[in-house]
DNA sequence: TCTTGAACTTGACATCGTCAAGATTGCAAG
DNA sequence: CTTGCAATCTTGACGATGTCAAGTTCAAGA
């Protein structure tokens, strides 16, 4: 199946709709993302992308199915290359989350946009609900228990996803100062810096 | 000076802007925002605004900055209801930080947007330092201590920062399950439970 | 009174998302 | 083999949007 087999039928329109909209997102951002530019890159007509993803808001969906599926991967490759301590591999699975973040700032905060009008996709909730598990395992081995076991063990994992979220967030806002997302030792010693400060009762 | 001399000259019509401009953002997000609607709101031609605010980025940031304000005064309204105890009212700021998120979501996704490329505007980099300070304040409180006074208090501050906004990001996202929020002693529960967790090496 | 500049309007333009109608093609039934 | 059908893509149009240029109105100082 060659890629272009004539001016119709493109072949794999939908897919190749997907990686034009994930480039436009990186180069010009959320707010200039035009229906008509990606369908301009790939070389078809305005009105193409239309009969694949509906109106807008489905390319949208589709981005960002595949956005949550590129910070999973992330999360699991650094995780992959820590050590087998379970603290260490929580901790490297954080700093995969922040470097997706800021090596793909359109794609994260397209992820985390407000779904409060029309609820996400099922596809969407189902790579969030992954992503979520995975946060999980990682918590619950630094106490060597199974998932979610024990009573306030979603609080346990809810309150390490807030944390490492909310310092993706103030960076890519411009609120926090950061090293270069790719310097791994300052990154480390940044993170674990304020993901383990402790506020007590006087 | 009356509201409305007459055709032209409107009076305080920046004023007014923003403040329609803040309606219009709570009634139809910030995906919807139209300078159009904005001044036909304020029954004014459409190329009104343009001369107080130059382009649409204009607006956008006297409507961060109005945000940065109101963010600010809900930290300390919540903050002065609550008991003279530092701690106490750390948590307090942090649940008017939280309370503010939720009343005016698209004006806090607005105030914390991608500032990466034009960077924003001093006013507002000034209101955003008031609103840090506040919270440095609070955490110097917690240690005793004047603020930002020890090695380690950025991070600190940071910290606290960073936790309080990610459990209103997630909660924005729809990622995250919280009380209604005016529940004040749901949340409050809610708010502890998360912010307190501490995680260490097994 | 005259004039000058700020405040606002009007009209135009390119671009955007969406819709309806037409053109093209793969494919399967006959 | 061919013939019709449904999916795929194009074309043209519409209203709405941000921005620019040129014109209009008004207040206030010379």
């Amino acid at each position: 199946m060659p890629k272009q087999k004539n001016s119709y039928h493109h072949g794999d329109l939908r897919r190749a709709l997907i990686d034009a909209g994930e480039a436009e997102l990186s180069e010009n951002g959320l707010a200039a993302f035009s229906l008509r530019r990606v369908a301009a890159r790939v070389g078809v007509s305005h009105a193409a992308p239309a009969h694949h993803f509906g109106d807008v808001s489905g390319l949208i969906d589709a981005l960002a199915e595949r956005g949550f599926r590129r910070l999973l991967d992330s999360m699991i490759a650094h995780q992959e290359a820590a050590t087998d301590e379970p603290y260490e591999q929580l901790i490297a699975s954080g700093l995969g989350y922040l470097h997706f973040a800021r090596s793909h700032p359109a794609l994260f905060r397209l992820i985390f946009s407000d779904h409060s009008g029309a609820a996400p996709s099922p596809e969407v909730m189902a790579t969030a609900g992954a992503a979520f598990m995975h946060l999980a395992t990682n918590v619950a081995a630094v106490h060597g228990a199974a998932p979610l076991a024990h009573d306030g063990a979603r609080d346990e994992v809810m309150a390490c996803w807030t944390r490492v979220h909310g310092i993706a967030e103030l960076i890519l806002s411009g609120m926090m100062d950061a090293p270069d997302k790719d310097d791994k030792a300052a990154n480390d010693a940044m993170f674990r810096s304020i993901f383990e400060v402790q506020f007590r009762t006087s």
